[in-house]
RNA sequence: GCGGUAUUGGUGAAGUGGUUAACACAUCGGUUUGUGGCACCGACAUACAUGAGUUCGAUCCUCAUAUACCGCCCCA
């Protein structure tokens, strides 16, 4: 094999791309009863934009960019993740001015990028469906969002499926809470995993949803955010909730919930799968928060924001394994013309283009395959019709329909086949 | 970025330091004349990821590279 895909890439084959086709189908609609409206921005951006977005210390920025320099010496990168483009484009369009309408609601889809090693649910080109609804800081927003997320996951019968929440207050809660934590943990230093005793000087945050098991422990006795949030964020956070469960929103607060991106504050959320798909190991689906200080701190004005990402490899996984859903999404063939002979090629190219306009599936072979081959053929491609065609057929005009599933035919007339067969199918 | 395992045809795979790389599935063709899903018959790897080395000789040994899978970090 002389070429092969990126490694970390991958090839979306017919008989998977419905699949996908069904996945972002289903997610757009969802999105559409929300409010939302699509919004297309480049893959690539300027590198800077993610690392002033994500922050620099992140490690999507720190060493998973995919970054190149181009022919004007720019530095550029992949898009790691969709919203420091949707918020940098809100901007640049002055979406905030007066004449649009708030929140303005917008949702996206297509490939992200993460230089990083490729395993289970995780690959270098990745694809996300996102949401992001900007100018609005409303506890209701929130709780919407993640009911959006839920209903998606719920349309696509998903199940194993929790919600977790968490919050990151606002500035003063974070504030004074990081002082609390760092001042908890700094003691501890020597014991923590040296990849912790990294995370106290740069993101102690982070150290909260370390897999260490000592660090857990240390963890365990650790202040929580809930108890430095400021009346404000309490209140708000309290809102998003009773929302939530006002509609039957299943979640698991987890108050060791952080994110990967720093420009998080407030609402923080996961949708979290375990299932068979990844061998009951809890892995996020979607996930997302409110980010309320994004959009001024990349040169717009003060506007909160708030969405999600979904992971969509992680959920075609998921529903590769509904076998039944699988199947009834394979394309179907309504009619297979077979010829006798090559003298009828002609006509059938005609008449297979005549019933397609009038809005049959139409297929015949090409390779002058015998009568039976063709059969075997159609019978292969789950056609569910087929008509035998050669001098007779077209001297008398009379052509026999057959229907594959129990092999009876019916004679019928030129005119007549487009109305048996819509009539059946 | 670190660690582990793997890599044989369209697919699942067996296998050996030495003329013919098992088996199955799939595919194609056929089992007389224009009819499918069954059965039977036949065809189907000058080739064992790539490159180099060891050897009289390597698909099988060694090294490197690539990719895949799994784990860590992190994340959708």
């Amino acid at each position: 094999m002389i070429y092969q895909r990126p490694k970390g890439t991958n090839d979306i084959l017919p008989k998977e791309a419905t699949l996908w086709e069904y996945l972002e189908a289903t997610a757009k609609s969802i999105a559409c009863k929300y409010g939302y409206q699509e919004m297309r921005v480049p893959i690539f951006e300027s590198e800077k934009l993610f690392k002033r977005s994500s922050g620099e210390t992140s490690d999507v920025v720190a060493k998973e960019m995919y970054e190149f320099t181009d022919k004007g010496n720019r530095k550029m990168a992949l898009r790691p993740e969709g919203t420091a483009g949707v918020v940098r484009a809100y901007i640049e369009n002055k979406l905030y001015a007066p004449e649009y309408v708030k929140p303005l609601k917008v949702y996206y889809q297509g490939p992200m990028f993460r230089y990083e090693r490729p395993q289970s649910g995780r690959s270098r080109e990745f694809n996300q469906f996102g949401i992001e609804a900007f100018g609005v800081e409303d506890p209701r927003l929130d709780a919407e969002t993640i009911i959006l997320g839920w209903d998606i996951i719920a349309a696509l019968g998903i199940g194993h499926v929790t919600v977790t929440l968490n919050t990151l207050g606002d500035a003063p809660s974070r504030q004074s809470y990081l002082k609390a934590l760092v001042d908890y943990l700094t003691p501890y230093n020597e014991e923590l995993s040296k990849d912790s005793q990294i995370r106290l000087q740069k993101n102690p945050l982070r150290i909260l949803d370390s897999k260490d098991v000592h660090d857990q422990q240390i963890i365990q006795n650790a202040p929580k955010i809930t108890n430095y949030l400021t009346d404000d964020a309490r209140k708000y956070f309290d809102q998003v909730q009773s929302k939530l469960t006002e509609m039957g929103i299943n979640y698991q607060l987890n108050d060791d919930l952080v994110r990967g991106l720093d420009y998080y504050n407030h609402t923080i959320f996961e949708l979290v799968y375990t299932g068979e798909a990844f061998g009951n190991k809890p892995l996020t689906i979607l996930a997302g928060g409110r980010y309320n200080q994004l959009v001024e701190e990349l040169g717009g004005p003060h506007t909160p924001g708030i969405g999600f990402g979904l992971g969509e490899e992680r959920i075609i996984e998921i529903l590769q394994r509904d076998e039944s859903l699988v199947s009834k999404l394979q394309p179907q063939i309504d009619l297979f013309l077979v010829g006798v002979d090559q003298s009828v090629n002609d006509y059938i190219f005609k008449l297979a283009q005549d019933l397609r306009e009038k809005g049959i599936t139409v297929v015949y072979d090409y390779m002058g395959r015998s009568v039976k081959s063709q059969l075997k053929l159609a019978n292969r491609q789950r056609a569910k019709f087929t008509i035998v065609i050669g001098e007779d057929e077209l001297k008398n005009n009379e052509f026999k329909l057959k229907k594959m599933c129990d092999g009876t035919e019916i004679p019928v007339k030129l005119a007549e086949i487009t109305k048996n067969i819509l009539g059946e199918i």
